[in-house]
DNA sequence: TAGACTATTGACAGAATACATCTAGTGCAG
DNA sequence: CTGCACTAGATGTATTCTGTCAATAGTCTA
């Protein structure tokens, strides 16, 4: 890991910016296979190499995106062990958001792998060697 | 493109977040093909699918990659034609960012894989439908 | 001498993030 | 019966990041 400048942090103690980004479209996902509450997700997210990430930014997440409507929540009626919690699930909208969203990160995948191969290529030619 | 919420922007004129993101990785595998202006080169990252990248967010990740070391720069001697402008190249330490850089890139790339493997695995047990 | 093009910098509002803190219920060890 | 750990979720905030607009400046052409 280079070298950390004044400008722009790269002291990630918790999770990657990366993980946060890739948080919403996995919540949506995990959200399609039927409603849940908060916590379980949290931990499910890790399945998805998004660990470690913060309760609260999660939590953060799913209340942003039920202000857009992708998910509605509701208090849990009946008491369980523990304190009450919400049920989150997915809207008609979410489910259309998680279909844009797959096409959005087939683009990204798209341009990481031009780039990644301009990287090989360009390697390759020049023999490791820079100017 | 699915409804704004209030909370956090969709509402991208020009360049998307995923855009500038892969803007500095770009630019490092840029400058690696030896030095450069600030000019050409924001005309070369349409090449790669950065195309509308606002001039000044690009000045601004070169002066910011200088502050971390990874490239510096010099206003060039000779005259040409137009104003005086730098030269950017890549330090050794810019050279272990890219390759840094592009572990970090495959990493990416591989949880989107996942996810979207995910995705269309999940789609094709529901057949399409959601709970 | 007014544009058009090349080149770079500065300023700033608004969005995104990390991090700490707070409320709250249950169950258990001591 | 007290404190602690765990589950569950919400809030506040300082800082950083990002996008956009505007400014400066040299050269060339009409």
């Amino acid at each position: 890991m280079p070298g950390r400048g004044r400008g722009r942090g790269w002291g990630w103690r918790g999770a990657s910016r990366r993980a946060t980004r890739l948080m919403e479209p996995t919540l949506l996902l995990l959200l399609h296979h039927g409603p849940t509450h908060g916590y379980p997700l949290i931990e499910q997210l890790s399945e998805y190499g998004l660990a470690d990430m913060d309760s609260s930014s999660v939590y953060r997440a799913l209340r942003d995106m039920e202000e857009r409507g992708w998910v509605t929540s509701s208090w849990e009626e009946e008491e369980t062990e523990g304190p009450p919690r919400r049920v989150y699930r997915l809207t008609t909208l979410g489910d259309d958001v998680l279909s844009w969203w797959t096409q959005d990160l087939q683009e990204t995948r798209d341009m990481i792998d031009y780039l990644l191969g301009a990287y090989s290529r360009h390697m390759e030619e020049g023999k490791g060697e820079h100017h």
